[in-house]
DNA sequence: TCTGGATTTTTTGCATGCAAAATTAATTTG
DNA sequence: CAAATTAATTTTGCATGCAAAAAATCCAGA
């Protein structure tokens, strides 16, 4: 199974460069609005210029940075409408997704997400965030897998990757948490019965409780930073 | 208005760079399959080696070139299930955003549209294929455009423009051409109701015909290349 | 102490150089 | 003469070098 994969040539460096620093953006090592040091990554990095620099032109085309013409890249910084317009079409994404997988999904990958759905109740139940929210974009992740489109799997990930920084910091309060974890029972009973009508409606409703809950924590937090 | 551009530093290299490429391969000038030879892209461009390879980078994150580890970059050759693929998805952002411009357009950009509309059914009346097909894709970009998402047009733009090399070739027959024009009347009627349910269906529709006679087409020119 | 400007330092952007891999050509051998 | 090796050439991938732009520092003068 492996064989092949040892057999292959070690993946190119500006490629490994890439999914290092896309994993570094998503995880907040690199905040949003910071500056992109060459030289600082690539001694951390231990690695060229050349290299990295081509890592960064990749994440650029991605809209995990911005390019400043002769000042370098900065990390994403998403305004309050960034966000939600961000977060809109994810929403048409998953819904679309929704429908698709509806249609699509084999009885194996349906037992799959009810398995990692009830896996998630037991997080909720235990109040425990990071299995909680691993398990939440895993869920999303297979629903969309089971829409057999590997090019909206691709558009799905890109999208999501820029918002992926944000909810890394985001714990909500109680009754949004229960409210998300009665849709995603809704999601799956949706699924359930093939119904890629309603499963679309209930996610598009999903995302956008998210962007609320995500920009009303922005609110919070980002009055604090501010003045700084 | 063009008094800030021309104050703000000419476009980096490879920015340029990455505009030009883009451009060549959606005209076909570099045709699917086609290898990028650095070498000969540089003396035919005019640049050195590095600001071309980070251009090539960011199409290859683009999705408009294929990497091949220790052999560069390939324009993309879509298969059949390819095309499939990325139609659905940019019919599912067309959907998206005609359900969205449907609730946001003002009359001014209304007016706009139903004037190049009648301009399209002058084209059509003269079987001008390069005017319709330019007017289509203004039409087309002035819906996304009323949608008042920015997230959302460019992540349309960059979906459509991996099927931009296709449709440049693609002449359609005279019933399709039709058939197209009528959903293209159903659609402007449809905004101008500011029925989005209806303009969302009838642009699924829309794509969903375009891939058909893409499609077909495709499997009446490429069997002749096949073996060659 | 603060401001304005010149100077130094850093950083970016691009060109070039070199080694490894791949491709092509040449040569040998059955 | 064809298949298989081997050698030569090309091409890619990465490191380094250099110039222009930006940022930081320093310093004079109010």
């Amino acid at each position: 199974m492996t064989a092949e994969i040892l057999s292959l040539p070690p993946a190119a460096l500006h490629d490994q460069l890439t999914h290092r620093l896309r994993q570094m953006l998503v995880e907040n090592q690199i905040p949003p609005g910071a500056k992109l040091n060459e030289r600082a990554l690539c001694e951390a990095l231990h690695v060229s210029r050349t290299p990295l620099r081509e890592a960064i032109k990749a994440l650029a085309a991605e809209g995990l940075v911005a390019l400043v013409p002769n000042r370098g890249a900065v990390a994403l910084a998403l305004t309050e409408e960034d966000i939600q317009h961000t977060f809109e079409v994810l929403a048409g994404l998953e819904a679309q997704s929704g429908q698709l997988a509806a249609e699509r999904i084999t009885e194996a990958e349906l037992t799959e997400i009810q398995a990692l759905h009830f896996e998630m109740l037991a997080a909720y139940t235990r109040r425990d965030l990071s299995h909680y929210y691993r398990l939440n974009a895993q869920i999303h992740q297979a629903i969309n897998l089971a829409a057999k489109n590997p090019v909206l799997s691709a558009t799905y990930q890109q999208v999501n990757a820029r918002l992926q920084a944000l909810r890394f910091r985001s714990n909500q309060d109680e009754a949004k948490w229960g409210a998300a974890m009665a849709e995603h029972s809704q999601m799956v009973d949706a699924l359930a019965a093939r119904d890629g009508q309603a499963l679309s409606r209930i996610l598009q409703q999903h995302l956008q409780h998210k962007c609320e809950v995500v920009v009303a924590q922005l609110r919070d937090t980002a009055p604090l930073a501010s003045h700084v």
